[in-house]
DNA sequence: AACAGGTGTTTTACCAGTAAACGATCTGAC
DNA sequence: GTCAGATCGTTTACTGGTAAAACACCTGTT
Protein backbone atom coordinates (compact mmCIF):
# COMPACT_ATOMS: atom_id res chain seq x y z
CA UNK A 1 0.00 0.00 0.00
CA UNK A 2 0.98 3.50 -0.78
CA UNK A 3 1.57 6.55 1.39
CA UNK A 4 -1.26 8.31 0.03
CA UNK A 5 -3.59 5.10 0.56
CA UNK A 6 -2.85 4.79 3.81
CA UNK A 7 -3.51 8.18 4.37
CA UNK A 8 -6.75 7.67 2.52
CA UNK A 9 -8.12 4.82 4.63
CA UNK A 10 -6.79 6.41 7.73
CA UNK A 11 -9.21 9.51 6.82
CA UNK A 12 -11.82 6.89 5.66
CA UNK A 13 -11.91 5.34 9.86
CA UNK A 14 -12.28 8.99 11.01
CA UNK A 15 -15.79 10.20 8.92
CA UNK A 16 -19.64 9.54 10.87
CA UNK A 17 -20.40 6.66 8.75
CA UNK A 18 -17.39 5.21 10.23
CA UNK A 19 -18.77 5.81 13.61
CA UNK A 20 -21.82 4.87 12.72
CA UNK A 21 -20.95 1.38 11.51
CA UNK A 22 -18.49 0.52 14.81
CA UNK A 23 -21.87 0.83 16.48
CA UNK A 24 -23.81 -1.28 14.32
CA UNK A 25 -20.79 -4.04 15.01
CA UNK A 26 -20.93 -3.72 18.42
CA UNK A 27 -24.90 -4.29 18.81
CA UNK A 28 -24.59 -6.90 16.03
CA UNK A 29 -21.10 -8.55 15.67
CA UNK A 30 -20.32 -10.12 12.36
CA UNK A 31 -22.79 -8.24 10.43
CA UNK A 32 -21.49 -7.49 6.87
CA UNK A 33 -21.89 -4.02 6.79
CA UNK A 34 -20.23 -3.38 3.81
CA UNK A 35 -22.95 -1.58 1.87
CA UNK A 36 -23.08 1.19 4.21
CA UNK A 37 -19.43 2.28 3.82
CA UNK A 38 -20.32 3.00 0.07
CA UNK A 39 -24.58 3.32 0.58
CA UNK A 40 -24.00 5.37 3.71
CA UNK A 41 -21.35 8.10 2.73
CA UNK A 42 -23.36 8.48 -0.36
CA UNK A 43 -26.16 10.00 0.92
CA UNK A 44 -24.36 11.75 3.65
CA UNK A 45 -21.74 12.90 0.93
CA UNK A 46 -24.55 14.48 -1.35
CA UNK A 47 -26.56 15.79 1.70
CA UNK A 48 -23.73 17.73 2.94
CA UNK A 49 -22.38 18.92 -0.75
CA UNK A 50 -25.81 20.22 -1.86
CA UNK A 51 -26.18 21.75 1.27
CA UNK A 52 -22.80 23.69 0.73
CA UNK A 53 -22.85 23.74 -2.83
CA UNK A 54 -26.01 25.71 -3.55
CA UNK A 55 -24.59 29.18 -1.90
CA UNK A 56 -23.94 30.52 -5.18
CA UNK A 57 -27.44 29.69 -6.54
CA UNK A 58 -28.89 31.17 -3.33
CA UNK A 59 -27.85 34.56 -4.14
CA UNK A 60 -29.85 34.51 -7.72
CA UNK A 61 -31.93 33.31 -5.96
CA UNK A 62 -32.51 29.65 -7.77
CA UNK A 63 -33.06 26.48 -6.05
CA UNK A 64 -30.84 23.54 -7.48
CA UNK A 65 -33.81 21.80 -9.34
CA UNK A 66 -34.65 25.29 -11.10
CA UNK A 67 -31.27 25.76 -11.92
CA UNK A 68 -30.57 21.87 -13.43
CA UNK A 69 -33.95 22.75 -15.62
CA UNK A 70 -32.27 26.03 -17.08
CA UNK A 71 -28.95 24.13 -17.39
CA UNK A 72 -30.72 21.18 -19.41
CA UNK A 73 -31.99 24.05 -21.76
CA UNK A 74 -28.47 25.95 -22.02
CA UNK A 75 -26.36 22.85 -22.27
CA UNK A 76 -28.18 20.88 -25.39
CA UNK A 77 -28.46 24.77 -26.86
CA UNK A 78 -32.32 23.78 -28.11
CA UNK A 79 -36.03 23.95 -27.06
CA UNK A 80 -37.09 21.19 -24.71
CA UNK A 81 -40.70 20.22 -23.74
CA UNK A 82 -41.97 19.53 -20.61
CA UNK A 83 -41.29 15.88 -20.87
CA UNK A 84 -37.66 15.99 -22.02
CA UNK A 85 -37.00 18.43 -19.34
CA UNK A 86 -38.48 16.19 -16.62
CA UNK A 87 -36.34 13.33 -18.27
CA UNK A 88 -33.02 15.43 -18.75
CA UNK A 89 -33.38 16.65 -14.77
CA UNK A 90 -34.79 13.22 -13.76
CA UNK A 91 -37.82 14.36 -11.68
CA UNK A 92 -41.66 14.02 -12.27
CA UNK A 93 -43.57 15.54 -14.85
CA UNK A 94 -45.97 17.79 -12.32
CA UNK A 95 -42.33 19.45 -10.84
CA UNK A 96 -41.57 20.74 -14.07
CA UNK A 97 -44.79 21.96 -14.29
CA UNK A 98 -44.41 23.67 -11.34
CA UNK A 99 -40.93 24.71 -12.06
CA UNK A 100 -41.56 26.15 -15.34
CA UNK A 101 -44.88 28.17 -13.80
CA UNK A 102 -42.48 30.50 -11.53
CA UNK A 103 -39.62 30.28 -13.89
CA UNK A 104 -41.73 32.05 -16.64
CA UNK A 105 -43.21 34.30 -14.28
CA UNK A 106 -39.19 35.38 -13.48
CA UNK A 107 -38.93 35.97 -17.10
CA UNK A 108 -36.60 33.51 -17.39
CA UNK A 109 -37.72 30.66 -19.98
CA UNK A 110 -40.78 30.99 -22.60
CA UNK A 111 -42.90 28.60 -23.59
CA UNK A 112 -44.51 27.60 -27.28
CA UNK A 113 -47.22 25.26 -28.42
CA UNK A 114 -46.09 23.22 -30.80
CA UNK A 115 -47.99 23.74 -34.47
CA UNK A 116 -48.61 20.35 -35.03
CA UNK A 117 -49.11 18.27 -32.01
CA UNK A 118 -51.30 21.08 -29.46
CA UNK A 119 -50.67 18.57 -26.38
CA UNK A 120 -46.90 19.56 -26.57
CA UNK A 121 -45.46 22.65 -25.65
CA UNK A 122 -41.78 23.80 -26.40
CA UNK A 123 -39.80 25.59 -23.97
CA UNK A 124 -36.35 27.87 -24.24
CA UNK A 125 -34.79 30.07 -22.80
CA UNK A 126 -35.19 34.17 -23.03
CA UNK A 127 -32.06 36.00 -23.14
CA UNK A 128 -32.14 36.93 -19.20
CA UNK A 129 -32.53 33.47 -18.60
CA UNK A 130 -29.13 32.61 -20.26
CA UNK A 131 -27.06 35.52 -19.16
CA UNK A 132 -28.72 34.15 -15.75
CA UNK A 133 -26.93 30.54 -16.45
CA UNK A 134 -23.98 31.44 -17.90
CA UNK A 135 -23.27 34.63 -15.17
CA UNK A 136 -23.41 31.74 -12.03
CA UNK A 137 -22.09 28.52 -14.12
CA UNK A 138 -18.78 29.63 -13.83
CA UNK A 139 -18.81 30.53 -9.77
CA UNK A 140 -20.91 27.55 -9.36
CA UNK A 141 -18.08 25.43 -10.55
CA UNK A 142 -15.22 27.65 -9.18
CA UNK A 143 -17.24 27.23 -5.82
CA UNK A 144 -17.61 23.33 -6.20
CA UNK A 145 -13.23 23.42 -7.07
CA UNK A 146 -12.81 25.34 -3.87
CA UNK A 147 -15.11 22.75 -1.72
CA UNK A 148 -13.59 19.62 -3.43
CA UNK A 149 -10.00 21.20 -2.86
CA UNK A 150 -9.93 18.87 0.35
CA UNK A 151 -9.00 16.07 -1.81
CA UNK A 152 -5.56 15.78 -3.80
CA UNK A 153 -5.81 15.36 -7.73
CA UNK A 154 -5.19 12.39 -7.96
CA UNK A 155 -7.81 11.34 -5.35
CA UNK A 156 -10.52 13.02 -6.82
CA UNK A 157 -9.90 11.50 -9.99
CA UNK A 158 -9.91 8.09 -9.02
CA UNK A 159 -12.76 9.08 -6.97
CA UNK A 160 -14.88 10.60 -10.48
CA UNK A 161 -13.74 7.41 -12.04
CA UNK A 162 -15.07 4.74 -9.74
CA UNK A 163 -18.26 6.92 -9.06
CA UNK A 164 -18.84 6.77 -12.90
CA UNK A 165 -18.46 2.77 -12.83
CA UNK A 166 -21.17 2.40 -10.51
CA UNK A 167 -23.44 5.05 -11.77
CA UNK A 168 -23.26 3.87 -15.53
CA UNK A 169 -23.84 0.14 -14.22
CA UNK A 170 -26.57 1.50 -11.86
CA UNK A 171 -28.04 3.03 -14.69
CA UNK A 172 -27.59 0.29 -16.95
CA UNK A 173 -29.03 -2.79 -14.90
CA UNK A 174 -31.61 -0.68 -12.66
CA UNK A 175 -33.18 0.36 -16.51
CA UNK A 176 -32.13 3.48 -17.92
CA UNK A 177 -35.25 5.77 -19.16
CA UNK A 178 -32.87 8.19 -21.52
CA UNK A 179 -34.62 9.34 -24.15
CA UNK B 1 -3.17 1.88 -16.21
CA UNK B 2 -4.04 -1.48 -15.57
CA UNK B 3 -6.67 -3.36 -17.19
CA UNK B 4 -9.56 -3.07 -14.61
CA UNK B 5 -8.62 0.47 -14.31
CA UNK B 6 -9.31 0.51 -18.35
CA UNK B 7 -12.71 -0.81 -17.34
CA UNK B 8 -13.24 1.30 -14.55
CA UNK B 9 -12.67 4.39 -16.96
CA UNK B 10 -14.36 2.75 -19.64
CA UNK B 11 -18.05 2.49 -18.08
CA UNK B 12 -17.27 6.05 -16.21
CA UNK B 13 -17.76 7.34 -19.52
CA UNK B 14 -20.93 6.19 -20.52
CA UNK B 15 -22.93 7.51 -17.65
CA UNK B 16 -25.31 10.34 -17.49
CA UNK B 17 -23.38 12.25 -16.02
CA UNK B 18 -20.63 12.32 -18.67
CA UNK B 19 -22.97 12.98 -21.57
CA UNK B 20 -24.23 15.74 -19.69
CA UNK B 21 -20.63 17.34 -19.17
CA UNK B 22 -20.17 16.62 -22.93
CA UNK B 23 -22.74 18.54 -23.86
CA UNK B 24 -21.59 21.61 -21.60
CA UNK B 25 -17.84 21.39 -23.34
CA UNK B 26 -19.32 21.81 -26.73
CA UNK B 27 -21.49 25.26 -25.33
CA UNK B 28 -18.77 26.77 -23.12
CA UNK B 29 -15.59 24.90 -24.15
CA UNK B 30 -12.27 24.33 -21.62
CA UNK B 31 -14.67 25.22 -18.72
CA UNK B 32 -13.67 23.37 -15.72
CA UNK B 33 -15.93 20.97 -15.69
CA UNK B 34 -14.08 18.78 -13.47
CA UNK B 35 -16.61 19.17 -10.43
CA UNK B 36 -19.31 17.93 -12.14
CA UNK B 37 -17.62 14.40 -12.51
CA UNK B 38 -17.96 13.97 -8.37
CA UNK B 39 -20.26 16.02 -7.38
CA UNK B 40 -23.60 15.11 -10.12
CA UNK B 41 -22.15 11.76 -9.69
CA UNK B 42 -22.67 11.82 -6.13
CA UNK B 43 -25.74 13.49 -6.59
CA UNK B 44 -27.11 11.23 -9.17
CA UNK B 45 -26.05 8.02 -7.40
CA UNK B 46 -27.51 8.97 -3.84
CA UNK B 47 -30.99 9.30 -6.03
CA UNK B 48 -30.64 5.98 -7.72
CA UNK B 49 -29.91 4.32 -4.48
CA UNK B 50 -32.19 5.45 -2.43
CA UNK B 51 -34.65 4.53 -5.12
CA UNK B 52 -33.50 1.19 -5.65
CA UNK B 53 -32.64 0.80 -2.01
CA UNK B 54 -35.69 1.52 -0.03
CA UNK B 55 -37.51 -1.54 -1.84
CA UNK B 56 -37.03 -3.50 1.85
CA UNK B 57 -38.19 -0.78 3.92
CA UNK B 58 -41.07 -0.22 1.90
CA UNK B 59 -42.61 -3.75 2.58
CA UNK B 60 -42.33 -3.14 6.06
CA UNK B 61 -44.43 0.56 6.11
CA UNK B 62 -41.32 2.84 7.26
CA UNK B 63 -39.63 5.06 5.22
CA UNK B 64 -35.63 5.79 5.29
CA UNK B 65 -35.58 8.62 7.44
CA UNK B 66 -37.98 6.59 9.99
CA UNK B 67 -35.53 3.49 9.94
CA UNK B 68 -32.66 6.06 9.98
CA UNK B 69 -34.05 7.28 13.62
CA UNK B 70 -34.83 3.34 14.89
CA UNK B 71 -31.51 1.96 13.66
CA UNK B 72 -29.52 5.30 15.59
CA UNK B 73 -31.73 4.41 19.18
CA UNK B 74 -30.96 0.76 17.75
CA UNK B 75 -27.18 0.76 17.42
CA UNK B 76 -26.12 3.07 19.96
CA UNK B 77 -28.52 0.68 22.44
CA UNK B 78 -29.60 3.13 25.01
CA UNK B 79 -32.57 6.09 25.44
CA UNK B 80 -31.96 9.58 23.29
CA UNK B 81 -33.00 12.32 23.32
CA UNK B 82 -35.33 14.12 20.75
CA UNK B 83 -31.84 16.72 20.40
CA UNK B 84 -29.95 13.76 19.92
CA UNK B 85 -31.82 12.21 17.59
CA UNK B 86 -31.89 15.14 15.37
CA UNK B 87 -28.06 15.45 15.59
CA UNK B 88 -27.55 11.26 15.09
CA UNK B 89 -30.19 11.42 12.08
CA UNK B 90 -29.09 14.95 10.55
CA UNK B 91 -32.04 16.36 10.05
CA UNK B 92 -34.18 19.31 12.37
CA UNK B 93 -35.70 18.77 15.19
CA UNK B 94 -38.92 19.67 13.90
CA UNK B 95 -38.91 16.43 11.80
CA UNK B 96 -37.46 14.18 14.47
CA UNK B 97 -40.55 15.47 16.41
CA UNK B 98 -43.25 14.48 13.85
CA UNK B 99 -41.44 10.97 13.04
CA UNK B 100 -41.24 10.49 17.14
CA UNK B 101 -45.27 11.18 17.10
CA UNK B 102 -46.27 8.56 14.37
CA UNK B 103 -43.22 6.10 15.02
CA UNK B 104 -45.16 6.39 18.90
CA UNK B 105 -48.33 6.16 17.54
CA UNK B 106 -47.21 3.02 16.02
CA UNK B 107 -45.85 1.49 19.18
CA UNK B 108 -42.70 1.32 17.84
CA UNK B 109 -41.11 3.94 20.20
CA UNK B 110 -42.09 4.83 23.98
CA UNK B 111 -40.88 8.56 25.47
CA UNK B 112 -40.73 9.02 28.79
CA UNK B 113 -39.82 12.44 30.63
CA UNK B 114 -36.41 13.17 32.11
CA UNK B 115 -37.03 13.24 36.01
CA UNK B 116 -34.93 16.63 36.62
CA UNK B 117 -35.32 18.45 33.69
CA UNK B 118 -38.80 18.33 32.80
CA UNK B 119 -38.05 19.94 29.55
CA UNK B 120 -36.09 16.72 27.81
CA UNK B 121 -37.65 13.53 26.54
CA UNK B 122 -35.93 10.45 26.55
CA UNK B 123 -36.79 7.85 23.74
CA UNK B 124 -37.01 4.10 23.25
CA UNK B 125 -37.18 1.06 21.06
CA UNK B 126 -40.30 -0.55 22.45
CA UNK B 127 -40.17 -4.45 21.87
CA UNK B 128 -42.02 -4.46 18.64
CA UNK B 129 -39.92 -1.80 17.24
CA UNK B 130 -36.53 -3.23 18.53
CA UNK B 131 -37.33 -6.59 16.64
CA UNK B 132 -39.02 -4.75 13.48
CA UNK B 133 -35.42 -3.62 13.11
CA UNK B 134 -33.66 -6.64 13.88
CA UNK B 135 -35.74 -8.10 11.28
CA UNK B 136 -35.44 -5.45 8.76
CA UNK B 137 -31.77 -4.93 8.77
CA UNK B 138 -30.65 -8.09 7.83
CA UNK B 139 -32.76 -8.39 4.59
CA UNK B 140 -31.72 -4.47 3.87
CA UNK B 141 -28.05 -5.22 3.98
CA UNK B 142 -28.42 -7.86 2.08
CA UNK B 143 -30.10 -6.23 -1.05
CA UNK B 144 -28.23 -3.01 -1.13
CA UNK B 145 -25.09 -5.98 -1.33
CA UNK B 146 -27.01 -6.73 -4.32
CA UNK B 147 -27.32 -3.59 -6.39
CA UNK B 148 -23.18 -2.99 -5.10
CA UNK B 149 -22.35 -6.16 -6.67
CA UNK B 150 -22.49 -4.53 -9.75
CA UNK B 151 -18.77 -3.38 -8.89
CA UNK B 152 -15.84 -5.81 -8.66
CA UNK B 153 -14.83 -6.24 -4.85
CA UNK B 154 -11.71 -3.78 -5.31
CA UNK B 155 -13.85 -1.33 -6.77
CA UNK B 156 -16.04 -1.22 -3.87
CA UNK B 157 -13.54 -1.23 -1.19
CA UNK B 158 -11.53 1.80 -3.41
CA UNK B 159 -14.78 3.70 -3.68
CA UNK B 160 -15.66 3.51 0.24
CA UNK B 161 -12.10 4.69 0.78
CA UNK B 162 -12.46 7.50 -1.18
CA UNK B 163 -16.03 8.44 -0.08
CA UNK B 164 -14.69 8.31 3.12
CA UNK B 165 -11.57 10.37 2.64
CA UNK B 166 -13.73 13.17 0.92
CA UNK B 167 -16.59 12.52 3.47
CA UNK B 168 -13.91 12.70 6.81
CA UNK B 169 -12.41 15.78 5.12
CA UNK B 170 -16.10 17.46 4.49
CA UNK B 171 -16.83 17.25 8.03
CA UNK B 172 -13.61 18.72 9.09
CA UNK B 173 -13.65 21.59 7.03
CA UNK B 174 -17.60 22.35 6.87
CA UNK B 175 -17.68 21.68 10.47
CA UNK B 176 -18.70 18.97 12.40
CA UNK B 177 -21.76 18.92 15.00
CA UNK B 178 -21.08 16.11 16.15
CA UNK B 179 -22.28 15.63 20.40
C1' DA C 1 -36.62 35.42 45.16
C1' DA C 2 -36.71 37.22 40.84
C1' DC C 3 -35.37 37.70 36.49
C1' DA C 4 -32.38 37.56 32.07
C1' DG C 5 -30.79 34.66 29.02
C1' DG C 6 -30.05 29.99 27.32
C1' DT C 7 -31.63 25.35 26.02
C1' DG C 8 -34.81 21.39 24.61
C1' DT C 9 -38.87 20.52 22.25
C1' DT C 10 -43.04 21.51 19.89
C1' DT C 11 -46.07 24.31 17.09
C1' DT C 12 -47.17 27.14 13.20
C1' DA C 13 -47.26 28.57 8.54
C1' DC C 14 -45.63 27.48 4.51
C1' DC C 15 -43.33 25.26 0.45
C1' DA C 16 -42.00 21.77 -2.91
C1' DG C 17 -42.46 17.20 -4.13
C1' DT C 18 -45.32 13.02 -5.41
C1' DA C 19 -49.03 9.79 -7.18
C1' DA C 20 -53.11 9.53 -9.18
C1' DA C 21 -56.88 11.45 -11.64
C1' DC C 22 -57.95 14.40 -15.38
C1' DG C 23 -58.58 16.88 -19.86
C1' DA C 24 -56.94 17.41 -24.30
C1' DT C 25 -55.05 15.62 -28.24
C1' DC C 26 -53.04 12.28 -31.36
C1' DT C 27 -52.87 7.67 -33.74
C1' DG C 28 -53.98 3.51 -35.89
C1' DA C 29 -57.42 -0.19 -36.68
C1' DC C 30 -61.50 -0.98 -38.46
C1' DG D 1 -65.03 8.69 -40.17
C1' DT D 2 -64.90 7.08 -35.66
C1' DC D 3 -63.58 5.08 -31.71
C1' DA D 4 -60.25 2.71 -28.38
C1' DG D 5 -56.19 3.39 -26.45
C1' DA D 6 -51.91 5.82 -25.89
C1' DT D 7 -49.48 10.10 -24.82
C1' DC D 8 -48.56 14.92 -23.10
C1' DG D 9 -49.19 18.10 -19.80
C1' DT D 10 -51.62 19.92 -15.85
C1' DT D 11 -54.37 19.72 -11.73
C1' DT D 12 -55.65 17.85 -7.29
C1' DA D 13 -55.03 16.11 -2.74
C1' DC D 14 -51.79 14.99 0.19
C1' DT D 15 -47.20 14.28 2.52
C1' DG D 16 -43.12 15.43 4.72
C1' DG D 17 -39.76 18.87 5.12
C1' DT D 18 -38.15 23.59 6.84
C1' DA D 19 -37.56 28.19 9.38
C1' DA D 20 -39.12 30.84 12.73
C1' DA D 21 -41.92 31.62 16.58
C1' DA D 22 -43.63 29.89 20.72
C1' DC D 23 -43.47 27.35 24.94
C1' DA D 24 -41.68 25.35 28.97
C1' DC D 25 -38.15 24.90 31.75
C1' DC D 26 -33.41 25.45 33.67
C1' DT D 27 -29.35 28.22 35.46
C1' DG D 28 -26.58 31.77 37.17
C1' DT D 29 -26.58 36.51 38.78
C1' DT D 30 -27.99 39.89 41.56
Amino acid sequence: MTAANGRAADAARNDTVAAVVRQWQTVHPGLDTGPMEIIGRVNRCAALLQQAEDAPLRRAGLSRPEFDLLGALRRTGHELTPGDLARETFSSGAAVTKRLKQLTERGLVERRGDTRDRRVAHVRLTDAGRELVDGILPEQLAYETAVLSVLAPEARDELATRLGELLARLEGSLGVLRA
